[in-house]
RNA sequence: AGGGGUAUCGCCAAGCGGUAAGGCACCAGAUUUUGAUUCUGGCAUUCGUUGGUUCAAAUCCAGCUACCCCUGCCA
């Protein structure tokens, strides 16, 4: 894990600490519940729950449902899940509906307070009065109505008195501000949706700037973090504390979101691949959902340090997808357990090898003395690429009349290549030197090249799929991804692997030279996805 | 004359008045039974731009410029 210097969040904090302004620090992961979550969540998650760690503070898994209309259980489910497998422990799990008892409350003294109206203007008539960017708002004729009249409007919309959309809550700021959140912003509306906690028990639903800031405060909230395009919202989040009277009222900080080189990030966009069928779900490994992450067989320390290093600021930006696939990789190399295993299967027979041996093959060589056993016989598969009849220059291995070792066991030479009628390879004979054993090599012949391999009687077929990201780029920008997907973004071959591999589902295995594997469970079997993260210099 | 933000190497990103950290990528070399890993060396006389203040500026001031966000009864 590198060492990664303090962001300025952290700067905030520490002054807050030291002047007092502070005395313990508590934030909030904040998701809605319409979707699942994706790898920009995983920064969040990290900033937020990191700050819980560094200061032995709180931070608690809070729901944002004010929006019934979108939000499901299904999706509560699936982010707590994906925060578990990063391996986050919230202190408490709550919900904006928990909060709507209070909510309402403080409308109701927000309407005492002479700071909130009942307003009949339809949402396309507020909408025009907002006026523009660069023109004032007019008020609302309902805007100066009595506080009596208000109290009892607002009780009836409550009470289900009025239709959707016939009346809604708005407070009162100034419509002439240049902030136009701050033109009497609209906070609560009647909406008749069954929410997914609350059932029919509400018609009436708060407006997040509204809700946020009660729930953040109502929680203990000392740090309220979102990202960017929140900033704007800021003095309105402060309004409502301020005129609440909160003591020690949350602060929000805003970052800058991540958003990672044509990797499509997009709630609404992602949601329409997985109803389309375009993907096999959400957490399709091609998917930049964290389900589609761990699917794809990236370990959650390995996003977590990714999200580590790409570190926490302002300014907008645009991270590599090389970056993650680095950082996989560093951590793979240093945990992984190495497996072999052939994408396109190519028989070798050892012509003068009999009987049968297990070799020592290390698990992971930066773990000293972990071996495991592998079989060794006559009849090996190897990789169809590791061969060649044509042979570029400075090409190390396997070609006819030359010698390759196979990966801890012996140095072969090809003797014969065996063609079928169409001239395509289908088998190499080859003799092997007895005395080039990996580890007590006497033979003397040096060979540049090293090759993985399987034993054909062990090896166990399987399915392999290479999944590419889902990738947006300026031909297919906009437009309907899903043909595509099918199309070019997963690349199936018949492998052959060793069985361990099956044994030892859930983790990801460094493959010797193409890459990583992970076995995922589909509907139909065992399926081992492969994803190219290593570095793969030999085709230069 | 709308408001709010941001500009440091190809990509992230430190820096907070004392003379440009680090990571990824890339280049060169060494070791290597994964063409991987590891290792060693290289990689911004310059911080969007123009002026100003100062003995000293990426850091302070002023003016430009570019990009991002904001006109949901979404979050």
């Amino acid at each position: 894990m590198a060492v990664v210097a303090e962001n300025f969040i952290e700067q905030i904090i520490n002054q807050e600490l030291e002047s007092g302004k502070v005395s313990s620090v508590q934030t909030r992961f904040p998701p809605e519940p319409n979707g699942y979550l994706h790898i920009g969540h995983a920064k969040s998650l990290c900033i937020n729950f990191g700050i819980k760690e560094k200061y032995q503070g709180k931070c608690n898994l809070f729901f944002d449902d004010t929006n019934p209309s979108k939000e499901k259980t299904e999706f509560v489910d699936a982010i707590k899940k994906d925060i578990e497998w990063l391996g986050f422990k919230w202190d408490k799990q709550t919900f904006a509906s928990d909060y709507f008892e209070d909510i309402y409350n403080f409308a109701i003294e927000l309407i005492k307070m002479d700071k909130a109206f009942v307003c009949d203007l339809s949402a396309e008539e507020i909408s025009k009065n907002r006026g523009t960017l660069t023109e004032k708002g007019k008020e609302s004729p309902y805007r100066n109505r009595s506080i009596e009249e208000n109290l009892k409007l607002f009780t009836e919309m409550r009470e289900g008195k009025y239709a959707d959309g016939e009346k809604c809550l708005r407070a009162k700021i100034d419509m002439a501000s240049p902030n136009i959140n701050m033109r009497d912003p609209v906070i609560y509306r009647i909406l008749r949706q069954t929410h997914h906690r609350t059932g029919d028990k509400w018609c009436i639903y708060p407006m997040y700037d509204y809700a946020h800031p009660i729930c953040d405060y109502m929680q203990g909230v000392t740090h309220s973090i979102c990202t960017l395009e929140f900033e704007d919202h800021r003095p309105l989040y402060d309004w409502v504390g301020i005129t609440l009277g909160f003591v020690n009222k949350p602060r929000q900080i805003e970052f800058a979101r991540l958003n990672v080189t044509n990797l499509v990030m997009s709630k609404r966009y992602l949601k329409k691949l997985v109803e389309e069928g375009a993907v096999d779900g959400w957490d399709d490994p091609r998917m930049p959902t964290l389900a589609g992450i761990r699917n794809r067989g990236i370990p959650a320390e390995a996003l977590k340090d990714f999200c580590g290093r790409i570190g926490v600021a302002k300014a907008n930006s645009e991270v590599q997808i090389s970056y993650l696939d680095a950082v996989t990789r560093e951590y793979l190399n240093l945990h992984a357990e190495r497996v072999m295993g052939v994408l396109k299967p190519l028989k070798v027979t050892i012509t003068n090898y009999e009987g049968e041996e297990k070799l020592k093959f290390d698990v992971n060589p930066n773990l000293e003395g972990v071996q495991r056993e592998i079989d060794f016989s006559k009849e090996i598969y190897i990789d169809r690429d590791d061969f060649s009849l044509n042979p570029p220059p400075k090409y190390f291995r396997l070609k006819k009349d030359g010698y390759v070792r196979l990966k801890n066991a012996y140095i072969i030479k090809c003797d014969e290549v065996i063609e079928n009628e169409k001239g395509e390879v289908v088998e190499l004979k080859c003799t092997y030197f007895p005395n080039s054993k990996s580890g007590s090599d006497t033979s003397g012949i040096k060979v540049k090249g090293v090759i993985q391999w399987v034993n054909a009687k062990t090896a166990v077929p399987i399915e392999a799929r290479k999944y590419e990201y889902l990738l947006k780029d300026e031909e297919y920008a906009g437009q309907d991804f899903s043909e595509r997907m099918n199309y070019d973004s997963v690349h199936k071959f018949n492998a052959l692997v060793e069985p361990y591999i099956l044994e030892n589902e859930d983790k990801s295995f460094q493959v010797l030279r193409t890459g990583y594997f992970k076995v995922l469970q589909t509907k139909d079997g065992k399926v081992l996805s492969e994803i190219v993260a290593l570095k793969d210099n030999f085709n230069k």
